[in-house]
RNA sequence: GGCCCCGUGGUGUAGUGGCCUAACACGCCUCCCUGUCAAGGAGGAGAUCGGCAGUUCGAAUCUGCUCGGGGUCGCCA
């Protein structure tokens, strides 16, 4: 070994002690005769004092030393001199005195430097991704994944769960994203995809007798990226047999108890975790996937504004849309140049305006309102009575501002729920350190997509309609709810579930809704619904997101800070440069010919 | 595919038509310095302003196209 202690490690305790270090020149003072190094490794920093009195050779060599060469030094531990204590370092008591140093290897300048308030562009950071991870704080956030997935293999694996790798190379079943694919040489002409999540796969394991299967697993998507999306992301994928979704949502609940006391101790985590329906999640908050940690709930107030003389109001009431409004407290005095901001929010996510009543707060009550306390684009189409209805429709007080949203539900709620965060963010109300988890559960089967005019599968295509509900899947689809689940956790999506479906004929059934010709279900699911015909346990299972968790537990908003080596959003690879040509014998071989424009 | 923001020495920024022969901070190089820890002091090198085309007497600055990065909508069962 070329050392023997760690830099973060020497305490007073370890005074006198002659110990061996290596690592990296983090920062160098030479005060022309005594030369301080910061040494620094994976565990910290310590500082290193060469003294031309006490080893010439070593200082010699230090005057040459520069930041990020590698470097070893042997020598004793020391007290520092009295005031000369750095309370900053953990190490800060004491000093390592050089009697004998060596240059393992020297650096190039670094593109940036290697400090934690960094001050580079992501771009930058990520083509020099070997210098980004020295810096403590990303180091520490791969530690944190780490200690995130061990605390997985613990958990499951003391649940009886069995970790099993499912092939990376596996067929293509279009449907949902779009795959990436991988040409075969040895049968010319097709391809594999990389598959999207091993769903297929664990099920059949489920059939196979493992009845308690995850794996953390790789997952290849060929979209559009985002913030918390790159085209290969990591999931903890588990499945269960003999089953129902309480069971399965325990158990998660378990392990995300878990993770987050033991990796982020400081957190607020409130147990046991709410629970929502579907429905109920959307008319409250609008959005499956709801950030609890605040209130600023809203209510539907369809048949109250249409009564108004507001034409937008009535127009969206009879053609069968929806009003929805909430309350943001306190934001009565908004100028115009604020309220046209939650215009523009409004507008962003899709609806047509925003329609605001600020309640002056000088009134003594909602019942006692009239017309002076009243400020509105459309005060003048609504009568007090009106007003005051909606003011408590939406438990709005004097001095609040009341947001309100027609169109379609969907468009109602997006538009109303971007508002809800904007306001909850504006209005301070949001506590990092707080994770707020809550089940949505009760979703419905299928959504209809409005496009192909068809129904499709909420959420995947083996999720097992409520039994309750298996009648109605043919003769009313919309109406029919599935057991599916989701894990969410601060406004955002860690994870989806389900049971599956395990009768061969339910499985039929929902095909038929899809739309799915026969031979078309054959070559894309026959595999697995021949398993299904030998004996298939009723089984359920999750797949859950790491990067999503992992990042939220480090307090980012993006994966790519928890990602080792990320892709841009145009999925390019700036450190390795992928994806790039390749030789034109590899695509003879594959039987590929290139058809590029210019 | 749409919309929005960004691109100036190694890094981060300032400069929004002539005062720019491009400024500042950090970093880098040389020298000085025995207790610093974002060490300090003195001096120095380093950018044709993402690229191309245009407007103009004159462009980092205006226009168009293009490339790259980021955010977001669509998309992501």
């Amino acid at each position: 070994m070329y050392k023997d202690t760690d830099c973060g490690a020497p305490r007073s305790s370890d005074i006198g002690r002659e110990i061996t270090v290596a690592g990296w020149v983090h920062r160098r003072r030479d005060h022309g005769n005594l030369i301080f190094v910061d040494l620094r490794d994976r565990t910290g920093l310590l500082q290193v004092v060469f003294n031309p009195e006490l080893a010439p050779d070593a200082h010699q060599l230090a005057e040459g030393m520069r930041s990020e060469w590698v470097i070893q030094a042997r020598g004793n531990i020391r007290a520092r001199l009295p005031g000369a204590a750095n309370p900053n370092l953990a190490t800060g008591e004491v000093e390592l005195v050089v009697s004998d140093s060596q240059v393992l290897n020297r650096s190039l300048t670094p593109p940036f430097e290697v400090e934690d308030d960094t001050d580079a562009d992501e771009s930058t950071r990520m083509a020099n991704r070997f210098i980004d991870i020295r810096r403590p704080e990303m180091l520490g956030r791969l530690q944190l994944r780490h200690r995130v997935t061990h605390l997985i293999w613990d958990h499951l694996t003391e649940n009886g769960f069995t970790q099993v790798e499912t092939p990376i190379l596996i067929k293509s079943t279009p449907e949902g994203a779009r795959d990436y694919v991988v040409p075969s040489r040895v049968r010319p002409g097709t391809f594999y995809a990389l598959p999207q999540s091993p769903q297929q796969m664990k099920q059949m394991l489920m059939v196979s007798g493992v009845e308690r299967y995850f794996q953390i697993a790789r997952c290849f998507r060929d979209e559009d990226l985002r913030a918390d999306r790159q085209p290969e992301h990591t999931q903890l994928d588990l499945e269960m047999s003999f089953v129902h979704q309480e069971d399965v949502m325990a158990l998660v609940e378990g392990l995300y108890t878990r993770i987050v006391r033991e990796s982020r101790p400081s957190a607020r985590l409130e147990t046991p975790f709410a629970k929502l329906s579907y429905d109920e999640a959307v008319e409250r908050y609008g959005s499956d996937k709801p950030d609890t940690r605040y209130g600023l709930e809203m209510s539907t107030i369809t048949d109250i504004a249409a009564q108004s003389d507001a034409r937008v109001f009535q127009a969206v009431a009879s053609s069968g849309g929806t009003i929805r409004a909430f309350a943001a407290p306190g934001c009565a005095e908004y100028t115009r140049r604020q309220t046209d901001q939650l215009i523009d929010v409004a507008k962003a996510a899709g609806a047509q305006g925003l329609v605001y009543i600020a309640i002056d707060k000088s009134a003594p009550s909602i019942d006692e309102l009239d017309a002076d306390h009243i400020r509105s684009p459309l005060k003048n189409y609504m009568s007090v009575e009106i007003v005051k209805e909606i003011a408590h429709a939406v438990e709005a007080s004097p001095g609040d501002l009341v947001l309100i949203v027609a169109g379609t539900k969907t468009v109602a709620n997006n538009a109303l729920s971007a508002l809800r965060t904007e306001m909850a963010e504006r209005l301070e109300m949001i506590d990092d350190n707080e994770f707020k988890f809550a089940w949505v559960f009760d979703f419905p089967l299928f959504d209809w997509d409005d496009e192909t005019a068809t129904w499709t599968p909420a959420h995947h295509v083996f999720s097992s309609p409520k039994e309750e509900h298996i009648p109605l899947i043919e003769s009313d689809p919309g109406s029919v709810y599935a057991d599916l689940f989701d894990l969410t956790c601060n406004g955002v999506e860690l994870g989806s579930g389900s049971i599956r479906i395990h009768d061969p004929d339910v499985q039929m059934k929902v095909f038929n809704v899809i739309g799915y010709p026969d031979h078309e279900i054959e070559e894309r699911f026959g595999h697995l619904l021949k398993a299904f015909r030998y004996g298939a346990p009723p089984h359920g299972g999750m797949g859950l997101g790491l990067d999503r968790i992992t990042a939220m537990l480090a307090g980012q908003s993006n994966i790519r800070e928890v990602i080792a080596f990320p892709k841009t959003q145009s999925a390019w690879d700036p450190l390795f440069d992928a994806p790039s040509l390749i030789a034109e014998e590899q695509l003879g071989e594959l039987h590929i010919e290139l058809d590029l424009e210019e």
